[in-house]
DNA sequence: CGCTAAAATAATATATGATATTCTTAAGTG
DNA sequence: CACTTAAGAATATCATATATTATTTTAGCG
């Protein structure tokens, strides 16, 4: 598929950036404008999104952006604490000089980005989220199972969108927590590194919840 | 939906059954025939079960039964203990009455299944994984995020046709397992539950493991 | 004037056929 | 025997048509 993957991706993206918003009504006589492709392909990527969760598809009723909740954020950051703390359990134990490799390259460069951002520079989000999203995915991507890995991906991706919702931005503290992190991470220190990943969402998923509150954006269900 | 959901469980019970085997190439021409639902509908649920897993789609090449693998039915079996497991602790902590009354019904039914099974009638396989299934919800029922429900019950089906491929019966001793973690479960005892769900879970593994070697049924990657 | 029911409208779900592209296979060539 | 080419099959995409279901509007009634 080129059509249809790129219809894919786009939707997703602008679904977890905020383009679409959350609750929102996707007709698919405007996506059809919007995105430039047929009713069959925009039923088949919606059909994907549904059941990856980022899409809500009432019988009969047509989809719907998933809504956005308090009670889901909070249970979207539990799912990310454990998941990927166990693959980082695997990722420790299985990686190579290989991975060391990669990872540290991969910290290098949203160590990069961060300092841009800490300098007043607040462009760029996206590639910032996204070496954001490559660090981690570097930590774990030793821990040697695919499912782990897809199942991972998804529930980072539902917690970005709410990142990006309430665009908080942690500065030099996210930055120590990412730079402590890979520091055991390559000592192979497991539980020390859990304990920080554990810490680094929590402190995350606070931040989101209060300004979430403040921007006055939820319902509590 | 109505024509759509119903292929979509049609075909997905027809994955984890067996009815479709692993690998398989999912003809487009050859569904159509079998389910009878236009091409549109067809595409929308391999879609949706390619999201899930169930399905690959490689670009351009159509749809296929995702394939069975020693460490796919590993990494799958690990994931079901991860997730139950943590599902549990919550189900543990926050069910009330109501939900020690549907588990002690859960239970009830599956166990008279068991001994049906024991007693010799092979018959109603389908009805016995039910059931297995339903007293494995109702122990995490009241975990009280729907994130997990969700990804957890993927897993599980993910793990159900491998035991089906192999159709392997470990009798009374999974039903002295049930019977346990029911217990334990009632008596808000989370960390011997997890245990012997753990055991459970592993025991499940290791059976269908040698069945698969037995039958030869499986290349290791 | 507010409320319910009927009618009109809009949107979705499904099906079908058409076309361009891409994959697969078989045949032929060097 | 490897490689290229040509034929055939299958897929991906699109446009359109229709039945069904939601939603909105309108009209009638109390």
């Amino acid at each position: 598929m080129t059509v249809g993957s790129t219809i894919y991706q786009t939707i997703k993206h602008d679904i977890i950036f905020g383009a679409l918003k959350p609750g929102e009504k996707l007709k698919l006589d405007m996506l059809k404008k919007r995105y430039d492709a047929s009713l069959s392909t925009l039923r088949e990527t919606l059909n994907r999104l549904a059941s990856e969760g980022f899409v809500d598809a009432p019988e009969q009723r047509g989809f719907y952006v998933h809504p956005i909740s308090v009670d889901d954020l909070r249970e979207i950051a539990n799912l990310r604490v454990l998941l990927e703390c166990h693959a980082l359990d695997l990722s420790l134990q299985k990686g190579d000089t290989e991975w060391e490799g990669n990872l540290v390259a991969a910290h290098h460069k949203l160590y990069r980005m961060e300092q841009e951002r800490l300098a007043g520079n607040q462009t760029k989000t996206e590639d910032w989220k996204r070496y954001d999203w490559e660090f981690h995915f570097a930590m774990i991507a030793a821990c040697d199972s695919k499912n782990l890995l897809d199942l991972h991906a998804t529930i980072f991706d539902k917690y970005l969108r709410y990142q990006m919702l309430v665009l908080t931005y942690r500065g030099e503290v996210a930055m120590r927590e990412h730079k402590a992190m890979l520091d055991s991470a390559l000592s192979r220190d497991a539980e020390l590194t859990k304990k920080l990943l554990a810490q680094h969402v929590e402190n995350g998923l606070i931040h989101c919840l209060e300004a979430m509150d403040e921007q006055e954006l939820i319902p509590q269900r």
